[in-house]
DNA sequence: ACAAAAGTGTTGACTATACACCCATGG
DNA sequence: CCATGGGTGTATAGTCAACACTTTTGT
């Protein structure tokens, strides 16, 4: 087949993607899992084509795996080392490799390109998890949604680059208002205080953290939300797009 | 000669540094100029080798240019519009094609490899413009301080490099207490302010501004520097290490 | 004594945080 | 009418910028 050589792609350098949900009070991330029985997790990542900027690629690796276009994401940081190769799928785990090679999967010239050194560009993405339904890579066997802080040990530096991206998250997320690509269309206040919370791992006072969000005039209030709880409705907003 | 394939560096990934120094009350960058007559700048850069991280190349590529060792740097952001080819060196000017190959410092599958299209991982790096003798590169005519205000238009988006470089120098300056590399070991208030006012091109309020660092806790005063002006002598201060 | 520039102190505005209170809702 | 949680107001502390004043230096 030759689906890996350097007709298509950039040889040796590839982009993996840290792609943030939130939903149940927990800040997520959408992980592969590679096979069943060893259990090898991966962040989704690929391989830029010749002809397409890295923004694209990244944007189209997105789509692939939750089916979404017009994602918030950003480029974090570049991990370079040169230890950085995929032995660990494709020499330990022979069975792979002849599993592979007998499907036609992939042929010997892609699994020598794949097995390199590469350079990888790390971006992370803020998605609505409920327009999400995420899509198997080829190689994959399952993709689900992992809470940040209960991560599975992924392959080479793919924990380190979660850290980073949450770092970066975390620094941004005040900044460009870029939390609201994690809520859904509506939400009350509370909900967004608990994606803060979520992501900064730590409390927030209900009242300024109101009055701090309600400063930045970027929200819209709508009507009430009335949950049939013996308590005062909570509004519901909306992002203000301009 | 061959000097670049696939045997040697990663194809298509090359890493462009921009070397920031100050002087005279201005924040300069190091470039590259390439050939007289036609007056092609670039920034510093080079290629990652085989078995050595991003960080190393980067690294090397800056002892090249400056001589120095322990210099600070970071990289800022990756560069991979496909458009990114070196065709206004390698196309345009002919002569320099010829030139080059006349010389023997090239040969025609260097020059394929050269004129691929390239994603640009950049760096910035801070060093004290006392200690650096620029160094030229292989292909360059001259290696100058200009200062960042002030630069030539450069080959394909290097002045975009430097615009993104310079915003994330102004967002850590502060934060990761980096200014201090672009000064000599000992140094006046003054002489920070001016360095700060060059970074931020605006001014700050002196007195502010003193009470601003010292509160950082970072410095150490040393005796005073007597100038010979009819004026109050200031405190020398030092960087204090941890 | 004076000008120039460094060092220090004081004020007022703004911001962040803690605390207090009131209000709507369903049982 | 009460418990619950949402909305809003106030007081306090801390931070930051503007202004004022004092000190040191060489002429």
């Amino acid at each position: 087949m030759k689906l890996f050589n350097e007709q298509n792609f950039i040889n040796q350098l590839s982009i993996d993607c840290v792609i943030f949900g939130y939903k149940e009070q927990e800040l997520k991330v959408l992980i592969s899992k590679i096979k069943i029985e060893t259990s090898i997790w991966t962040l989704p990542g690929g391989f830029i084509m010749q002809e397409e900027s890295i923004n694209n690629a990244a944007k189209r690796i997105l789509e692939e795996r939750t089916g979404l276009k017009d994602i918030y994401l950003e480029q974090f940081r570049v991990f370079g080392e040169p230890s950085r190769v995929n032995h660990e799928i494709y020499e330990n785990i022979d069975s792979l490799k002849t599993e592979w090679l007998a499907k036609g999967i992939l042929d010997e010239n892609d699994i020598n390109w794949l097995t390199k050194r590469f350079v990888s560009i790390g971006y992370y993405a803020l998605v609505d998890i409920n327009k999400v339904s995420p899509q198997k890579g080829m190689l994959d066997d399952s993709v689900e949604w992992y809470n940040v802080k209960e991560l599975p040990k992924m392959i080479m530096d793919h924990n380190e680059m979660v850290l980073f991206a949450l770092e970066t998250l975390r620094q941004n997320l005040d900044q460009k208002l870029i939390g609201f690509n994690l809520l859904p269309e509506t939400f009350t206040m509370k909900e967004v205080q608990e994606l803060y919370e979520a992501v900064y791992d730590k409390p927030f006072a209900r009242n300024n953290f109101q009055k701090k969000i309600l400063d930045l005039n970027v929200l819209e209030r709508l009507e009430k939300k009335f949950t049939g709880a013996a308590n005062k409705a909570p509004y519901l907003y909306r992002f203000r797009n301009q």
